[in-house]
DNA sequence: TTCACCTGCTGAATCGATTCAGCAGGAGAG
DNA sequence: CTCTCCTGCTGAATCGATTCAGCAGGTGAA
């Protein structure tokens, strides 16, 4: 035991047993053509001398892993580990593992993680909104696995994705918003995020819709990267000579940055600045005030993309290209009347 | 390209290169053996063919897979995030990878992901505090795995361990609660969190050692099971006759909860209610009140970790039984006078 | 009794890498 | 010119599983 390092291999139960590997690998995959008494036998020299299957081997061979690869950008972000939490469940479900890699929202990062995920030969791969879907896609391609966005946006011209059509939510957010009075608007988002420049454009298209277009809607997004800097954006537009009122917020993970800038520009809310955030988590109701949030279902994201991936995976000719679904907005305590509207 | 949907091997690679097998092996592992034109011609080839070596075959050649598993309960806590982080670029340094396994602080979960990542053939298996740090052990060292214990308060037994001191930072939060007028405490945290019992125990130590003994104090610690309980008990201490008016939570990740639970009971922080958490994150520092904090730095320690767990694999004697460090208590809003004391 | 057929087992080939004993051929010494 | 070394390459064995062609032995029909 101590001197021995080498594992027990299937030829050791084998011999132990007194039948062939190939009898052996049957009973350990459950094969029916293996008599009882011969079943019973291999199973208790496997339980004696504590066989494990040597997962390398048997992968090498089936040329398949069972596993799948989830590209998300930030752990810290909450929706992130519903993500990973919903892509586990369905897929333990299905026999297979979830492998996780977070680039940071690092470019460098995420290519160096996708091609560990390829190296690992994972079997499909899971991508959450990353820096470059095209070198995803381009990657996985090559090394012929199938791949699924998920919760992007808009669905990918040839990629499969699962994505979250967010303009009715953020119509009910900008409608909520106007009637409270506020005039003049910013979406800031974190650089490099692909969302950040459609939903500027959703916003400012139902601003024009309502007939009320400002001046300062000249300047909608404000994309900032790293958490200081969000904070000093968010103080720097507060303390400028005509702030917006209403702040949208791409990502829920810079909400404390976002926070300490109000603060820091001596700002209260929702008296001076009411807040909407895209996505949702406990913080969000725990906070005072409670904050006003856009967000959708990742965890059934995570299920529906999984269980698409896995019919890429087994060929499935009948597997749709893509699946949609709509988020929600949820009107809490951060959206207030515009200051101007105080006095009326 | 298209019907063969076989990948590029090194057999291929050799026969385009004119060159056996041994050749590109060498070639690929920087063999300095291999004269320079054929060097080319190899690494031309794989250019050429696109080749990318089966880590598979060679991790089941090697008996290696330079890969180590991290076990965290959850990874909604943001010190979890910390230390995949830390671990993940010590890790990359040392041309090793990362495969994150998380609990969701559940028994059954956990075997199972540690189950996954021995069948994986981890080289090494970082661990941060689990239901059964024995079970781990045991498991891990039929398996042939070092292990190493990241971020729990007490040095195991016979598991490496990079620890926290605590005892310091948790003297000096009750002091300053106790100068604050405190008297009435009340320690809560997740069930099954072995750290719990050891830190109410250290409160209690530091108000006896105070000679200040409350009856309130014979029953310090409470334990809860899941956010929505957290909630629960948080109300129900609050509104109960006499209620504490300190919390020390253990475990970031139920802030929200708790907060939500203060509300609920209809008080407010500081004034009805002094906080003190374990673990820091921005949102501590994001809240109104900012909350105090015990912390120390993960992202430190789980470098701490795979160094030592780098030198067990390596077979290095010389490697240090277990690491200690200290945390530190950071006082913010969340410590007001006690209720009690306002009057004087 | 003979033959066909089925069941259940054996054992070699295979997956794609690494590694090492061995060999070819050139250089240098005598 | 011969012998010894050394360098650099070859190719087979190996890692630990799966899988499949093939074989032994039993059963049932004719």
């Amino acid at each position: 035991m101590l001197g021995d390092d080498r594992l027990v291999t299937i030829h050791d139960v084998a011999e132990h047993a007194r039948v062939s590997v190939g009898t052996v690998s049957r009973v350990i995959n459950a094969h029916p053509s293996v008599r009882p008494p011969i079943r019973e036998a291999v199973l208790s020299s496997i339980r004696e001398l504590g066989y494990q299957p040597n997962t390398l081997a048997r992968d090498l061979r089936r040329s398949r892993t069972r596993t799948l690869g989830l590209v998300v950008p930030d752990l810290n972000n909450p929706q992130a580990v519903s993500l990973l939490r919903g892509a586990e469940d369905a897929a333990h479900e299905a026999g297979y593992s979830v492998v996780i890699a977070e680039s940071r929202s690092d470019g460098e990062m995420e290519s160096l993680h996708l091609q560990a995920l390829l190296d690992r030969r994972v079997d499909g791969l899971l991508c959450a909104p990353v820096r470059s879907i095209e070198l995803v896609a381009r990657k996985a391609e090559t090394a012929g696995v199938p791949v699924v966005i998920v919760s992007q946006r808009v669905p990918h011209r040839t990629v499969p994705t699962v994505y979250v059509e967010e303009s009715t939510a953020i119509n009910a957010a900008i409608d909520n918003l106007l009637a409270l009075g506020h005039r003049r608007f910013a979406v800031i988002h974190a650089d490099g995020n692909p969302s950040g420049r459609a939903r500027s454009e959703q916003v400012r298209q139902r601003l024009a819709a309502s007939g009320l277009i400002d001046t300062a809607l000249n300047q909608l997004l404000w994309p900032f990267s790293g958490a200081a800097e969000c904070e000093a954006l968010v103080t720097r537009l507060l303390t400028a000579p005509e702030p917006p009122t209403a702040l949208i917020i791409g990502g829920h993970q810079f909400l404390p940055a976002i926070l300490v800038g109000v603060r820091r520009a001596a700002k209260a809310i929702p008296a001076d600045v009411s807040l909407v955030a895209f996505g949702d988590s406990r913080w969000a109701e725990a906070m005072s005030p409670t904050v006003s949030v856009i967000t959708s279902n990742q965890k059934q994201h995570a299920v529906d993309a999984v269980q698409m991936l896995l019919k890429l995976i087994d060929g499935d000719e009948s597997a749709p290209r893509s699946t949609r679904s709509e988020s929600v907005f949820i009107a809490r305590e951060s959206c207030g009347p515009a200051r101007g509207m105080m006095a009326l």
